[in-house]
RNA sequence: GCGCCUGUGGUGAAAUUGGUAGACACGUCAGACUUAGGAUCUGAUGCCUCACGGUGUGUAGGUUCGAGUCCUAUCAGGCGCACCA
C-alpha cells in the first residue's frame, strides 16, 4: 500500500474537527502550559510558506507537551485592523471589514491544510468588537489612573484628584509631562475645565501636545517604531515632525520596570539588548545655570558631569521653549528664521544632510562651577524631546561639540592630562581629569576634581551638584511615550466624547463602543479623520450613553473622538483574551487568568522587538497593578523564528532579442536578467513548454541551451510577488503533503535562523515519510508490524532515537531531531524491524512532526483513537553492574521492553592509547586513569579520578 | 560612532559543549531494476594526490595532552540604536 497523504491528511484533518480533539479547558488536575505565535495580519497576498515556520515550530512544541501530559493552550486569532485594508477601501470603496473576513477566511483555510492543534474555538479578531471592548476598556483604566513612583505602580487618578486637593504638588513623587507646582488652595480655584486639563500632565492615557511623526501620504501620525529611516515603515513615504494634540500612553513612566523585568525573562541577548537600546537607560545629572543679567534659569541635562569646566557654550534645540525665553530683541529675527527653517525639514532631510548649523541667542548664561558667561546658541543637533532639550557644551570631550566649536570657532579646554584635542574631541571617559578648575584662573568656588579620574569626577560632581542645590541626580530615558492616535477609520474607536473641549470617558456599561459604517474612508471636507463622516452616530451614541449631555453644545459637529486607536492597541492584551476569549464581564476571569498565567512559549518574528513586544509587556504591566494580571511579564520564553526568504530565478534574454541564454553561457552575449516565476523552475532547469505559456510574449521565444536544458541563475531575495519567487503552502501540500511541509520547513535548519526557501531539497523529507510508512506496509500493502521480538540493534537505535527527540525538541532543535528520525527509521528498515512496540513508539515520536500520518499509524497499533492521546515515551537506563546497563522504555503507564546491554569491547587498553602520542602519554605519566576511549589515531575521551 | 550576533564542503547544515570535524539531507557521480524516469534501491562524494600520504572549520597568534568550540588581535557579513549630551 502507498502512502497515500491525500486521503490520510483529509481524514484526520475532519476527524480533529469533529472530535474537538484540540478543545482546550481549565483543568486543575493537569498542569498548565501556554504555547503562543503573534498572531497575524490577515493581508490580502494570503500565506505564503515562510508564514507557518513559526507555527510548525509552535505545534510540533505544543504536541509534545501535551503529550507529556500538559494541558497545553495552544490559540490562534487575527491582528485585524490596519493600513492595507483601509488603504484598500480607498481605492476601491470596499469596505475593510469585507476583505479583512474574506482575507481571514482564506488564511483558516490555508493554516487548516497544515494540521495544526490550534483550538479554533478561542479565536480573537482585534475588530470583533466582543473583543476591542477590552481594548477599550483597558484605555479608559489608563486614562482613569496616573503613576505613582514611589510604588512604582499605576494607581487610580482620585487619588491624585484627593492630594491636589489637599496638598496640591507638594511632596508629590509621580509621572508627569512636565514638574508642576501648585498649592491645594490653587488647585481648588481651578474650573473644571482647568483641572482636567492639568490631570492631562499625569494620567497614563493622556491628550499630549506633542511632536509627533506625521506622514501626509498615509494622513496620520506614526509610532517611533512605524517610522524608520525617516520614512513610513508601512509605505516608506516621508514622515515630518509636527505639533499636535495627540492621545499618547505613558510607556515612559514604565521604563525602570520595562527594563527590569528584562531579568526575569527567557529571551535571547540579542533581543533584549534591542529593547535595552530601545530603553536607552542613561544616568546623569541636571544642572540648573542661571541666565546672565536675569532671574532667569533653564537646567540642561548630562552624562559627563565631570567637564563642567570645560563648558564653552550652551545649545537648546530649536523647538525648546526657552528658545523665545533667551533670544534678545536684537537676534529675534535670525533666530526665528532658523527655527523657522528647522521646522520644514523633514526627518529624512535632517539625518542625511548633518550640516553644522545653528545661530546665538544674544543670551548669556553663568556657569555656577567657574562663573564665567557663556553663550547660549540654538542649534538642531540638540534634540527637544531628549533631557531637557538643553546641553551645556563641552567641545573638548564631545565630537558634536567639537563641530560646532570649531564651525562657529568657539573656545576648546581640555580637561583631560595629555590628551590632544587638535584635530578632534577626546570622547572616552577615562583618563585624568585637569584644568578643572584651571591653574591659570582664580577659583571660582571652592571645589576642584583636578588629579580624579574620570569616574571619580563625574561621582564627586554629582554630589556637589546635590549638596548645593545647583541640581540634582537623574536617570534619563530614551524610550517615549506612545502616541495612541491615527487618522483612520480601520481601527478602534475611542470610547471618548467631548465637553467643553475635554475628553470624558463614555460610561463603561455602553462599552464596546463599536465602530460605525462610514460612506467614505478618506479624511472628511473639513480634513478630519474618516470617522467625521459617521456624525448621526456620535449625536446616536451622545444620546444613548451620556446622561448629563445638556453641556455638550449642540453646536459641535462631532462629540467624540474622531481619532482611531493605533495597530498595536488591539495586540497588545491578545494572550490574556485567549485564555477566556467569550468572556463578555471581565477581559479575562480571575480563574482563568490564575490558571494559565503567563505565555509560556511565545514565538514571532524580531520585527516587532520595539513595537509590540516593548507595548505588550508595558500594557501587561499595568494590568498587573491593578491585578488584572496575575504575572508581571506576559512572555517568558521567546524564540524569535527567522525570516524565510525567496529564492528567486532568472532567465538570461539576449538584449533586442527574444532568445534566453541558458545561465552558464550567458558570458558570451550582452544580457538582460529577468525574474521568472519559481514554480516553472525545478532544480535550476526552466521548464521551457511552461515558461512560453507563461506570458504571451514569451510564446515565440527561442533557447540557446546547454547539455539540452536551460539553466536558470537564481538570487536570495525577499519573498514577494514582483520577484516571482513566492512559493505558497497550499501547493506543496498538494504535491507532498501537510507532514513533509512540516517537516521540510523544520528540516530547513534551526527556527531562530533566517534561511532562504528552496524547494528542490523537499523530496528528501518526502522521501523520508514513505520509508517511515514502509515499515507498516510493504509494497503489495501488506501489515507488516508483529509481535516477533526486536533486535537488540533495534532497541538501541530507538532507545537513541528517544533521547535525542525529546533533548531536541526540548532546544527547539527541530532540524537535528527531524535527522534523528532519519537514521532511526533507516537503521529499522535495514534491520528488517517490524517488532509492533517499537513502531508504538516510533509513532508517538513522530506525532509533533507529522501529525497525519502519526494517527493513521496509530489507529491501527493501538485501541487509543488519537496519538494526541497517547503518552510521550520515557526512557530508563539502569546500570546493573559497572559495564552492563538494562534499557528500558515505557510509555501509556507499560514498560515495553527491557534488555541489557554490555559495553563495549571496542575500547582498547591504556597501554595502546599511551602509544598514539607521546605529548599525552606525558600527561598521563602519574595520573590515576579511570578510562580513557580511543579510535584509530586519536583519544576520544579520557576520565581522570 | 556605540552595542549585539554570525563566519564550517557545490548547497542547507551537524558536532555529546574542550575529545574521531562535516552527522542528516539536497546536489553530483557510478551501478541495479526498468519501454521510460522528475519512481525505487545500492555505493561513492571536503580539498590536494593515480596512490602512499598530506591538508582542512574567515585570517594571525595564544592557552591546552588535545581547540570548530576558550582567550587576544584582525578581516568579512548581518542586526539593533544613533546629533540621546
Amino acid at each position: 500500500m502507498e502512502y497515500n497523504f491525500r486521503e490520510i491528511e483529509k481524514k484526520w484533518q475532519k476527524y480533529w474537527v469533529e472530535h474537538h480533539t484540540y478543545k482546550v479547558t481549565e483543568r486543575k488536575d493537569r498542569k498548565k502550559f501556554y504555547v503562543l505565535n503573534m498572531f497575524p495580519y490577515p493581508s490580502g497576498a494570503g500565506l505564503h510558506v515562510g508564514h507557518p515556520l513559526g507555527y510548525i515550530a509552535s505545534d510540533i512544541y505544543a504536541r509534545y507537551k501535551r503529550l507529556q501530559g500538559f494541558n497545553v493552550l495552544n490559540p490562534m486569532g487575527y491582528d485585524a485592523y490596519g493600513l492595507p485594508a483601509e488603504q484598500y477601501a480607498i481605492q476601491t470603496g470596499q469596505h475593510p471589514a469585507i476583505t479583512t473576513t474574506a482575507n481571514i477566511n482564506r488564511y483558516r483555510e490555508q493554516l487548516d491544510k497544515i494540521g495544526f492543534s490550534f483550538d479554533w474555538d478561542r479565536e480573537v479578531r482585534t475588530c470583533d468588537p466582543s473583543y476591542y471592548h477590552w481594548t477599550q476598556w483597558a484605555f479608559q483604566k489608563m486614562f482613569n489612573s496616573y503613576y505613582c513612583n514611589e510604588r512604582k505602580q499605576a494607581r487610580p487618578i482620585e487619588e491624585l484628584i484627593d492630594k491636589l486637593g489637599h496638598t496640591g504638588t507638594t511632596g508629590l513623587n509621580v509621572a508627569c509631562s512636565e514638574e508642576l507646582h501648585l498649592t491645594a488652595e490653587e488647585w481648588n480655584a481651578m474650573t473644571e475645565r482647568q483641572q482636567q486639563e492639568t490631570l492631562m500632565n499625569y494620567r497614563i492615557a493622556y491628550i499630549g501636545e506633542t511632536i509627533v511623526n506625521w506622514c501626509p501620504k498615509l494622513g496620520t501620525v506614526l509610532a517611533n517604531d512605524e517610522v524608520v529611516d525617516g520614512v513610513s515603515e508601512r509605505g516608506g513615504y516621508p514622515v515630518i515632525q509636527k505639533k499636535m494634540r495627540q492621545w499618547c500612553l505613558r510607556v515612559s513612566a514604565y521604563a525602570q520596570r520595562l527594563l527590569d523585568g528584562l531579568e526575569t525573562i527567557d529571551w535571547t541577548d540579542s533581543l533584549k539588548e534591542t529593547q535595552r537600546n530601545w530603553i536607552g537607560r542613561s544616568e546623569g545629572t541636571e544642572v540648573r545655570f542661571k541666565l546672565k543679567d536675569s532671574d532667569k534659569e533653564f537646567t540642561i541635562f548630562t552624562t559627563r558631569a565631570d567637564t563642567m569646566f570645560g563648558v564653552t557654550f550652551m545649545v537648546l534645540a530649536p523647538e525648546s521653549e526657552l528658545v523665545q525665553q533667551v533670544t534678545t530683541p536684537q537676534q529675534k529675527s535670525e533666530v526665528d528664521a532658523y527655527v523657522d527653517a528647522t521646522k520644514k525639514r523633514t526627518e529624512r532631510e535632517r539625518i542625511a544632510d548633518r550640516k553644522v548649523t545653528g545661530v546665538f541667542s544674544g543670551s548669556y548664561a553663568v556657569n555656577p562651577f567657574t562663573g564665567e558667561n557663556i553663550p547660549v546658541w540654538i542649534s538642531d543637533y540638540v534634540l527637544a524631546g531628549y533631557g531637557t532639550g538643553a546641553i551645556m557644551a563641552v567641545p573638548a570631550h564631545d565630537s558634536r561639540d567639537y563641530a560646532f566649536a570649531r564651525h562657529f570657532n568657539l573656545p576648546i579646554i581640555p580637561l583631560i592630562e595629555g590628551c590632544d584635542v587638535s584635530e578632534e574631541s577626546f570622547d572616552a571617559k577615562e583618563g585624568i581629569v585637569t584644568n578643572s578648575p584651571r591653574a591659570d584662573v582664580k577659583p571660582y568656588i571652592d571645589f576642584s576634581l583636578n588629579g580624579l579620574t574620570v569616574k571619580e569626577a563625574i561621582a564627586a560632581t554629582k554630589k556637589y551638584v546635590q549638596e548645593h542645590h545647583l541640581g540634582r541626580v537623574k536617570v534619563n530615558y530614551r524610550l517615549r511615550d506612545a502616541i495612541f492616535s491615527r487618522q483612520r477609520y480601520w481601527g478602534e474607536p475611542f470610547p471618548v466624547y467631548y465637553k467643553d473641549n475635554m475628553p470624558y470617558m463614555i460610561p463603561e456599561e455602553c462599552l464596546p463602543l463599536e465602530l460605525p459604517q462610514v460612506s467614505k474612508f478618506l479624511p472628511t471636507e473639513s480634513g478630519e479623520p474618516p470617522l467625521g463622516h459617521a456624525t448621526k452616530w456620535a449625536w446616536d451614541t451622545i444620546n444613548r450613553c451620556v446622561t448629563d449631555n445638556s453641556q455638550i453644545d449642540n453646536n459641535t459637529v462631532f462629540p467624540l473622538e474622531l481619532n482611531t486607536m493605533p495597530g498595536f492597541a488591539g495586540s497588545s492584551a491578545y494572550y490574556l483574551r485567549y485564555m477566556d476569549p467569550k468572556n463578555d464581564k471581565a477581559l479575562v476571569s480571575k480563574d482563568a487568568d490564575e490558571y494559565w498565567r503567563n505565555v509560556d512559549l511565545y514565538v514571532g518574528g524580531t520585527e516587532h522587538a520595539t513595537g509590540h513586544l516593548i507595548y505588550s509587556r508595558f500594557w501587561n504591566k499595568f494590568l498587573y497593578d491593578y491585578g488584572y494580571s496575575c504575572t508581571e511579564e506576559p512572555f517568558q520564553k521567546l524564540i524569535n523564528q527567522g525570516m524565510i526568504q525567496g529564492r528567486s530565478n532568472f532567465v538570461y534574454r539576449i538584449k533586442e532579442t527574444n532568445t534566453f541564454v541558458s545561465l552558464n553561457l550567458k558570458d558570451q552575449y550582452e544580457t538582460t536578467p529577468l525574474h521568472v516565476d519559481v514554480n516553472i523552475v525545478s532544480g535550476d532547469i526552466l521548464d521551457i513548454e511552461a515558461f512560453r505559456n507563461w506570458r504571451p510574449e514569451y510564446k515565440d521565444a527561442e533557447f540557446i541551451l546547454e547539455n539540452g536544458k536551460y539553466i536558470c541563475g537564481w538570487a536570495i531575495e525577499k519573498m514577494s510577488k514582483s520577484m516571482f519567487n513566492v512559493v505558497n503552502p497550499d501547493m506543496i501540500v498538494e504535491k507532498f503533503g501537510a507532514d513533509t511541509l512540516r517537516l521540510y520547513e523544520m528540516f530547513l535548519g534551526p527556527v531562530e535562523q533566517s534561511k532562504p526557501w528552496d524547494t528542490n531539497g523537499i523530496d528528501g523529507c518526502h522521501r523520508f515519510l514513505k520509508k517511515f510508512w514502509a515499515l507498516f506496509y510493504d509494497r503489495n500493502g501488506n501489515y507488516l508490524p508483529s509481535e516477533e521480538p526486536a533486535g537488540k540493534d533495534s532497541l538501541k537505535s530507538l532507545h537513541k532515537l528517544i533521547k535525542k527527540v525529546t533533548e531536541d525538541i526540548e532546544a527547539f532543535s527541530y532540524n537535528t531531531s527531524i535527522s534523528a528520525f532519519m537514521i532511526c527509521v533507516n537503521e529499522l528498515s535495514q534491520q528488517k524491524c517490524h517488532n509492533k512496540e517499537i513502531l508504538h513508539t516510533l509513532v508517538i515520536l513522530i506525532a509533533p512532526f507529522a501529525p497525519h500520518v502519526a494517527e493513521e499509524l496509530w489507529h491501527t497499533l493501538s485501541e487509543q483513537e488519537s496519538v494526541c492521546d497517547a503518552q510521550w515515551p520515557s526512557y530508563n537506563e539502569e546500570y546493573l553492574t559497572e559495564d552492563t546497563v538494562r534499557m528500558s522504555i515505557s510509555f501509556n503507564g507499560k514498560t515495553r521492553f527491557t534488555m541489557d546491554f554490555t559495553a563495549d569491547a571496542d575500547n582498547k587498553t591504556i597501554e595502546q592509547e599511551v602509544l598514539a602520542n607521546e605529548q599525552t602519554a606525558k600527561y598521563l605519566e602519574g595520573k590515576q586513569i579511570v578510562k580513557i576511549i580511543i579510535v584509530p589515531k586519536r583519544i576520544v575521551n579520557i576520565v581522570l579520578k
